[in-house]
DNA sequence: GGGATCGATAACTCGGCGGCTATTGATTGA
DNA sequence: TCAATCAATAGCCGCCGAGTTATCGATCCC
């Protein structure tokens, strides 16, 4: 019953995870050491977070010699906002039903 | 530095209580009752989950008599879009800047 | 008034997750 | 070759949150 959506927003839940992957929006490819740097948590916590949203398809990973440079996939984000803009549609059909029965009962 | 973000991707990030939204937004206002019936939790949880949206400003409660009726705000969801959109720029930004850097190369 | 229903709160349990340190594997360079 | 650096993994710990049952307050109906 795990679907996109759970991964998404379990997956950006955590504000340590979601800042990391902003900061790859923001400034493109980073290196986990680079990442680190910013995140005020170790090295390991990072990779885990990196893991997380790798699996989620947020980021792609480029190994470098030792070093991996990781980069954000915005298509990922897609099933958000379509779960975004369905809730909204879902909202705006009622609305016309509504809209549609004050209509026949005007008649 | 708990932001609006924070509060709705926390929010949304459990699969029952999005289930309770999704379902708010679906078929409209409805009672803790009905909402508990379909849940698969029992109510007392249901009525955390409430509070929990309610806290997010994602749903509205309206009490009448001994039962209390719940619908979505889908306003409260603004936040989200404009996260997502903020990504989107931030990528399109440096994708523009590379586009820049490109045109001057050619010169 | 008194039993019944509805929903919120209290009190507790338990599993998962985010954090850490230590270690390993791989790569670099002196 | 060997020390040093980089990132991933292992193993562990503490806490938060989602679930439960029990109870309370309030409202409805007989």
């Amino acid at each position: 019953m795990t679907n996109a959506h759970d991964v998404l927003f379990r997956t950006l839940s955590d504000p340590t995870r979601r800042a990391i992957f902003e900061r790859l929006c923001r400034e493109g490819e980073q290196t986990v050491g680079a990442l680190t740097a910013q995140s005020g948590v170790s090295q390991p916590a990072v990779s885990k977070h990196l893991g997380v949203l790798r699996h989620a398809g947020l980021v792609r990973d480029r190994h470098e010699g030792r070093q991996t440079h990781y980069s954000a996939q915005l298509g990922a984000l897609a099933p958000l906002t379509d779960w975004t803009n369905q809730m909204k549609a879902f909202w705006q059909s009622r609305f016309d039903d509504l809209e549609n029965l004050l209509n026949r009962m005007d008649q």
